[in-house]
DNA sequence: CGGCGAACATACCATGAGTATGGTGGGGTG
DNA sequence: CACCCCACCATACTCATGGTATGTTCGCCG
């Protein structure tokens, strides 16, 4: 029987964490107190300091909720059932909407490094997104569909091209269309690192 | 006849920014306080004041004198006399050996965004660096040396990936050699959207 | 040489992160 | 069923730091 207690503690906690999204959202890291943090949440500092360390600590709550969100849908798509290139295609296409949403992008990509520093971001992104980014670079060369780069170095290069993208691509006046450029262009990219001569299972795929 | 107090007004203000950019390196913006930057540039907190409008404004400084300092080795290798081609090939190198430089990468890099805001960020590199690899992208497209992409989009994604990857390779156990993957991985994306059809001028650098 | 104002120094205030301590009710124990 | 304990949270502080207001010096100009 899960204790009334537990029911309410979990709940505050839970509500802490999104009012810190949504204000560190809005406002970034720096601009926001804990008290208004707390206000929002209906509840004091108290209760902020009994459920996180401090203020990195409710930050980095907040860096798993959203950072969480996009994990569960990229790992969805890859876990599927169609072929390496269109996987990775898909993922691509859900990877850019998922840095139109402005908590992921803000919180995320541009002020986690910061916050938390580089060298605690790196290791939560090679769980989360980064990761998978790297296990699909590494599936498509193992099935022969691109040249054999360095796989610890490209994927860092393709995260770091689409996280850049995704910021020109939220603050653009018409986000679909410049999101469809920047799929377009990392398509091509994808595209002429592709090995012509072999992958002739998947040559059904190569519509343009 | 120039004043002797401009002089030392002048000396003491670099000598801010010089501390500026020291402390913010390794300290990051938010782990920096004022009083620590004036006490080593021996001034006080007035002194600061009288030159910069706030911490921002030190900021913006300390920004401006290490984005300076790349763009002007990076100018200068872009208005050389060799093909478009080689042109882009050394300011790539020099753009990653400038990303290894610490001060750069934090402030301009990773703190900028943030602290200045995005948009004020994007404007500035606009005018620095990222406009650099534009023009260079501009230039090679211009000279028919690769595919007609479109400018904006895929020199942000150029941008993002070389941002990304410096801090990649100025954190690894041997930055020379990350460094060299990193070159390499990107001479082959770009020697892969070259067209290999036009171009007939400058056939004479395809040494490999 | 007098004093004006730029170039600083000093003293102060306000905000917000973190801490120390007090109180309350659910739930386990005898 | 009574009791009390502790998780859970509130209140009241401290302290560091960005910013301001005011005082002080000294190079230059008339």
């Amino acid at each position: 029987m899960r204790s009334r207690r537990l029911d309410y503690s979990e709940s505050t906690r839970s509500a802490l964490v999104d009012s810190a999204v949504e204000l560190f959202t809005k406002r970034g890291y720096a601009g926001t107190s804990l008290d208004e943090i707390a206000k929002r949440a209906r509840v004091t500092k108290g209760a902020l300091y009994h459920h996180f360390s401090g203020k990195q600590a409710l930050f980095e709550a907040a860096f798993d909720a959203v950072e969480s969100l996009v994990f569960d849908r990229l790992e969805k798509i890859m876990s599927g059932s169609e072929t390496p290139w269109e996987r990775v295609l898909a993922s691509l296409n859900a990877f850019i909407k998922s840095c139109l949403d402005p908590s992921y992008q803000r919180i995320a990509i541009h002020e986690a490094p910061v916050v938390m520093g580089w060298e605690r971001w790196r290791e939560a992104e090679d769980r989360c997104s980064f990761g998978l980014i790297k296990a699909g670079l590494q599936t498509l060369i193992e099935a022969g569909e691109i040249d054999d780069v360095p796989v610890e170095i490209t994927s860092r290069l393709l995260f770091g091209a689409l996280s850049s993208a995704a910021t020109e691509i939220a603050s653009s006046a018409d986000p679909k269309k410049v999101g469809a450029q920047v799929e377009s262009v990392m398509i091509r990219l994808l595209d002429r690192i592709r090995r012509p001569a072999e992958a002739e299972a998947s040559r059904g795929d190569r519509a343009s």
